[in-house]
DNA sequence: AATGAATGAGACTTCATTCAT
DNA sequence: TATGAATGAAGTCTCATTCAT
């Protein structure tokens, strides 16, 4: 019976693993980076606090991936979008609409990710995040200019950085757990009216900046 | 005989306050938000810890002091040119690359100011400044709305918002302690080229953001 | 005009040194130990810190004074009912309750006095202070025991240490900042009429423990 | 291979949490709550200090359950004697004379449990624990004032409250680490003598201030 | 491979006391 | 003689990481 015990052992780490960046990715979407502790990690993914010393060199290492884990999704979204058939111009604005969506659906995680303070260490993974967010920006403004649509007198890159942190600024007001105006009482209604109202507004500022002028110039 | 607060006194006193906010400000400058700790500060002002506490009532008032006053100094700086008598577009342009310019000449600190990771307690502080600049770039927009030079169709508020969003943004990669692009190797010359050619850039697509179209661009 | 500057130093002297303490006192009347602290206690008296060790050797010596003051004054108005030409009985029972009574009158001083935690050195002085109540005590039981009005099968000086520890337990509780059970919202007379019931009972109970049996035994 | 909670690790556990109270009160028995500091105790309990927080939350904590751990003891003894079926009279002189002889084996502590000042959240505890002893003391007066033993013209409660402050008192001469007249230098013998003679005065104070004047004393 | 108790460095803060002015 | 700013030792508590079981 000691036949290939591997792969059943193989899945149990892997389910490990994945338990343990569950676990933290809850703890710091209901608590922030203050509830990010290690022992509070293992606890909750059901397992001992040195196991999680067996996935992960460190603590800064974990939070790293869990960052990268959500971010990746979001890098996704927005190439999926990117990948569509639409003009330039009409994909710019449905990536930033979507971001600013989705971010809203989990403000607590999401103001972690972007603005919460946090180990110096994870910071840097946060950095890499907006870094991957701002190349399909990017490329979205290089082909735009291609085309024509967009203004060719700017660096995509530059320009999609700036749009990048517009976006994302934009966020940390709603966000901030400080104020929380869009989340707090109010009927869901109204909620789902603003948080529409934003992301419109967000995409509409960032499709601004770089589209070429309408109006033919004088 | 009594004791009377003699000037030396009372300018050492003062000095000492100074030497604190000064010492402060030299550690984050340094190391981030991470060397910002009292006894460090203390023994940087060549003080025992304690006296850092007839100053200040905790580490948390100290470092939003150092944070508000560095702060303020870039607020005050945007008023001044808002104050200007140029028209709207003008200002704005100004105003955004001034501040990437002055970022860039300590951007260890302002990283630390911006965008690295902080105690909950002074970062709100953080968010306040970045409130206040908004407000200023947000009263340049509503001049250019008056005056037809800037789109109406957005709020300036949350144009505000996001263009301040962008441009610190857009200093994040720059100022990144762990990249520094600009800081690092290359000749003095080239790194003031990139400065300005930054700050331009900058300032270039905030304008874009909210210009409206129908008015030529220089 | 030189003319004998002495006098008026030294009242100033004394001066200074009464308000030291009258402030000390004022402190622990109204926050207990806790407020008991030597830059409060200057700057309560309109003096500087550092005035204070010109008067005291020490924290403990300032509030070890403060002590006895009280207590001096407690026991002068003991002695005083020992002194008069009433029966041993009268007056014991006169000096428990009227010091029970002085003991509701400035509660908060009286618990700092008798049962809140303070300084060890301090400490000492309160125990100073309860021997000298039982001396005063001790000597009225030993009237009362020359008399035949009181039992003789026991040391006077232990009964009396008996009976100030009872009186003063029993104002322990009443006394005690965290329950207040007499001092919180009910109206002041029926307040009074506790003060006056506890005094009496204590009263009664110290004179029981050392009368003589009034009915002749079996 | 599953971490099993082996009883030897278990029994280290037990024994820890064991260890820190042993080391708290042996600490408080020789230095009296000057002496109760957290590192002092993991020291002497031959742990780190972070361990001690393992067991207990806060130092309050601790030291409030090594008050309990001893004061319950003693609590039961008393509960125990009343439970005897004695008369009240009887019970109530045992009590008191069993109470004193305890204390007086380790006199260090007994003063700090019962006379020494300490941390307020701790002196919470000390007087619960004084409430504890009154309440049985209390039900034996009750249970004499019923049978006609003891006089029925004082409350129980006030009565108890007065005797357990009365022998307490009675303790703090001796106890007190000031002076020590009873265990600093003569013979053990001599010592036991005065222990004895002390338990036994004290009990007969404490009856004779409840006792019913009617009843022969035996 | 998992456990989770133990570690201990390190951070903040308080306040009695000193001493240059 | 008075001042009061400066001192700095001391104490509590946290939590990432380790390692014997």
């Amino acid at each position: 019976m000691v036949y290939r015990q591997t792969p059943a052992v193989e899945a149990r780490l892997h389910d490990n693993r994945s338990r343990i960046l569950a676990a933290a990715r809850a703890l710091v979407s209901e608590g922030g980076w203050a509830e990010a502790q290690v022992a509070s990690v293992a606890a909750t993914a059901g397992l001992a606090t040195g196991t999680v010393y067996r996935y992960f060199a460190s603590k800064a290492e974990l939070f790293a991936e869990v960052l990268s884990a959500v971010s990746q999704r979001e890098v996704d979204v927005l190439e999926g979008i990117a990948a569509t058939g639409d003009d330039a111009h009409s994909r710019l604005h449905a990536a930033v609409a979507v971001f600013v969506r989705r971010a809203m659906r989990n403000p607590r995680l999401a103001y972690a990710l972007i603005a919460e303070p946090c180990d110096k260490a994870i910071d840097e993974v946060r950095l890499q995040y907006r870094a991957a967010i701002s190349a399909v920006i990017s490329g979205l403004i290089a082909q735009g200019q291609a085309s024509g649509q967009m203004r060719a007198d700017m660096l995509a890159d530059t320009a999609a950085c700036f749009i990048v942190g517009g976006f994302i600024e934009g966020l940390i007001g709603p966000l901030s757990p400080l104020k929380q105006p869009l989340h707090s009482h109010p009927d869901p209604l109204a909620c789902q009216r603003d948080v529409e109202a934003l992301a419109e507004q967000m995409a509409h500022l960032a499709c601004a900046s770089v589209d070429s002028p309408t109006v033919p110039r004088a």
